[in-house]
DNA sequence: TCGTAAAGTCAACAGTTGATGACTTATGCT
DNA sequence: AGCATAAGTCATCAACTGTTGACTTTACGA
C-alpha cells in the first residue's frame, strides 16, 4: 500500500500523505516489535522517508507512538446507551478482542499497548483507555455493592482473552471463532450478575 | 540487602554468590523496568560487581532473563494430583495472582515475563510456561467437547486479573483483597463448568 | 517564469547498548 | 612461602539510539 502508492506516482511532496504513511509504518512496526524494538529510522523506511520527518511531524518517537495507538471509544457501543451489560460485553469480545487475528496493523490498539508495556507512558495511556473509557460503561450498568469490582473481573476476562490471543497465542482461543466463545463468556458474565451482593 | 552483605564482609570473592546476587538484582532490575528498560551495567551495580561478569556466568543478558524469571510450577497445585478444578483456581488465585503486591521482586515471574513480551524472546519463554505447564492443569481436570477451550477461558481470567493487578493497576482489582475476589472468580469458573457442552 | 516557503534529505552528535579480550588480584593447595 | 587457578576488573569495540541543525529540492502563487 504504501509502497504501491510511492512508486506508482514517483515522488508527489505532500505532508498530509506523508505524515499518514508515517503513522501507518508506525502502527504496523510497533505492533509487531513492540516500542522498544522499533526504531525511527525502521518506520521511517517502511514509509519510504527520512526519519528527521517523524520529529517534524509528531515531535518524538512517544508522541507518534501515542498518537498511532490511540483509539476512540466505539460510539454506540452495546447499540444504545442503557443496554444489557451482556449485549455490553457480547459487543466488546466482538469488535475489540477478536479483531485481531487477520494482519498486523488490524490489531486493536489495546494489545498493541500491551505488548509494549514495558515503558511507564505506555501503561499510563494503557490504564487511561481502559480504566477511563472502557470499564466505566460497565460500571455504569451494574448495580450492586461491589459494582466496580465486578466490572473489572469483566473487563479482566475480556482483557485476558485478548492476551492469551494476541500475545501469549494459546492454541484453543487463539483458534476458536467468536461464535464458540461468546456462549462461554455469556455465562461467566451471567454467573457474576447473579452472584449474591456479598 | 545485597548492600549489606557486601559491606559487613568487604569483599570476599565468592562465585556462587556473586552469581545469586547478580540473579536477585536481576529479578528486581527486570520487574521494575522491564527487559529493555534495564541495561547489564544496571543489575551489576546493584550487585556490586562488574558487568563483564553476567557474561561469564549466564553468556547474555537474555539467558540472565530466561533464568532470572525462570519458575517452577508449585509442586502441589490444588492439594493433590487429581482434585477439583475449583480448589484449583482458588489456588492458583491466591498463590500467583495475589502474590504480587508487597514488594517488587515478590511479584510473580509470569506478570513480570507480562511487562517484558515485546521481546519474541520472552513470549516464547511465556507461552511455554503458561500453556505447558499451568494450563495442562486445567485441560486435564475438565471433561467435555471444548475442554481446552475452557481451560484457556479460566486461563484468560486468572491472567487477565493479574494483568489488571500488575500492569494496568486499575483501582478496584489492585485494592480488592484475595478474600473479596476469590467468590466472584469461583462463580465464573463455576458457571463455565455448568454450561452445556454445546 | 521566477522566487519563496514548504517538504524532504544529509551528516552528525552525544549517549547508550550488549559483548569481548587482555589484564590484575585474591584464594587455596602443596 | 610460592605458585597455579579462579574471580574480578578495565579499556574498548562496534552498532545503534533518539534527536538536532544546516542543507537541498520541489511545489505553487504572483
Amino acid at each position: 500500500m504504501t509502497y504501491a502508492d510511492l512508486m506508482s506516482e514517483p515522488k508527489r511532496r505532500n505532508k498530509a500523505a506523508t505524515r499518514s504513511a508515517l503513522l501507518e509504518a508506525a502502527r504496523r512496526r510497533f505492533t509487531e516489535h513492540g516500542y522498544d524494538g522499533t526504531g525511527v529510522r525502521d518506520i521511517a523506511a517502511d514509509a519510504g522517508v527520512d526519519a528527521t520527518l517523524i520529529f517534524r511531524y509528531f515531535g518524538s518517537k512517544q508522541a507518534l507512538f501515542a498518537e498511532a495507538v490511540r483509539v476512540e471509544v466505539p460510539e454506540g457501543l452495546g447499540r444504545g446507551r442503557r443496554s444489557d451489560p451482556a449485549a455490553l460485553v457480547d459487543a466488546l469480545l466482538r469488535e475489540v478482542v477478536f479483531t485481531d487475528r487477520p494482519e498486523p496493523g488490524a490489531e486493536h490498539p489495546l494489545f498493541v499497548m500491551l505488548r509494549s508495556a514495558g515503558r511507564p507512558e505506555v501503561r499510563a495511556q494503557l490504564r487511561e483507555q481502559v480504566c477511563g473509557e472502557y470499564l466505566a460503561e460497565f460500571t455504569g450498568r451494574l448495580q450492586g455493592a461491589d459494582a466496580e469490582l465486578r466490572a473489572e473481573l469483566i473487563g479482566a476476562l475480556l482483557v485476558g482473552i485478548g492476551l492469551m490471543r494476541s500475545v501469549i497465542d494459546s492454541p484453543a482461543l487463539s483458534e476458536a471463532s467468536f461464535e464458540q466463545t461468546r456462549g462461554l463468556v455469556a455465562a461467566m458474565v451471567a454467573a457474576l450478575h447473579e452472584a449474591a451482593p456479598h
